[in-house]
DNA sequence: CTGTATCCCGCAAGATACTG
DNA sequence: CAGTATCTTGCGGGATACAG
């Protein structure tokens, strides 16, 4: 029951904690969004991650708030409005996310690299 | 009918692809563990990763051998030895590692955004 | 509009045993 | 040592309906 970084069982690595935070599923596509295109309501994010369900967006949203990564403002009117934005935290992992950006350049090798094992094998 | 990379779904987001394939489960600890400490046997691997078992082990490695991001070497001998390293398309991830681990400053942040979250919200 | 509440399902991953 | 084979399970996630 430890509170602090008690050492977890995959970690040989040391960036396993801030992998776990940023890169589970969906909090990618919601920060960039928030990141890149500013403040959204949760129907409008609900149209840019056209394949996410209202159930998972809101899970994710709650995690992605309670972590500090992402503010949540709620509008009392009719009808109610809520707004979900980037904190200072969260756009903190901006230089992160330009380094996978930057990364991207070598999608190509991997892609060359597939073609050439799944050639080496091809039955199986 | 995209004639470029054809929307996926959650991709508002041109980073997912890159994190699809490092980040996924288990992938980063192998990956660190091979950059940081050069080849490994497999049963080394076994034991640095403590918690992973064979068959996930095998699976992940295959995975990134495919992917072009490890190299595996099999030496016929008896008993039988693998070696498993790094190529250099996957230590072209160093920098990426490298700005992960800049940000793990930041956890500290994270765990006090949970506790202010946590406190506001007693009961549920 | 902004969610919750259920129910259900598939698949990644754990446990265990076994092979070359 | 370096894996495979088989079985089982947990949990994320989809679908749907409903509430404030």
């Amino acid at each position: 029951m430890e509170t602090t970084a008690d050492i977890a069982p995959e970690q040989a690595c040391p960036i396993s904690p801030v992998v776990d935070l940023v890169f589970s599923r969906w909090t990618t596509p919601i920060l960039w969004t928030l990141n890149e295109y500013g403040r959204h309501r949760f129907v409008e994010l609900e149209r840019r991650i056209t394949t996410i369900s209202p159930k998972v967006l809101t899970q994710r949203l709650r995690q992605l708030e309670r972590d500090g990564l992402v503010s949540r403002t709620y509008h009392a009117e009719v009808p109610p409005r809520v707004e979900y934005a980037i904190t200072d935290l969260g756009r903190s992992l901006a230089p992160l996310f330009a380094s996978i950006a930057d990364w991207s350049v070598n999608l190509g090798k991997v892609d060359r690299a597939r073609q050439d094992y799944d050639a080496a094998r091809p039955t199986g």
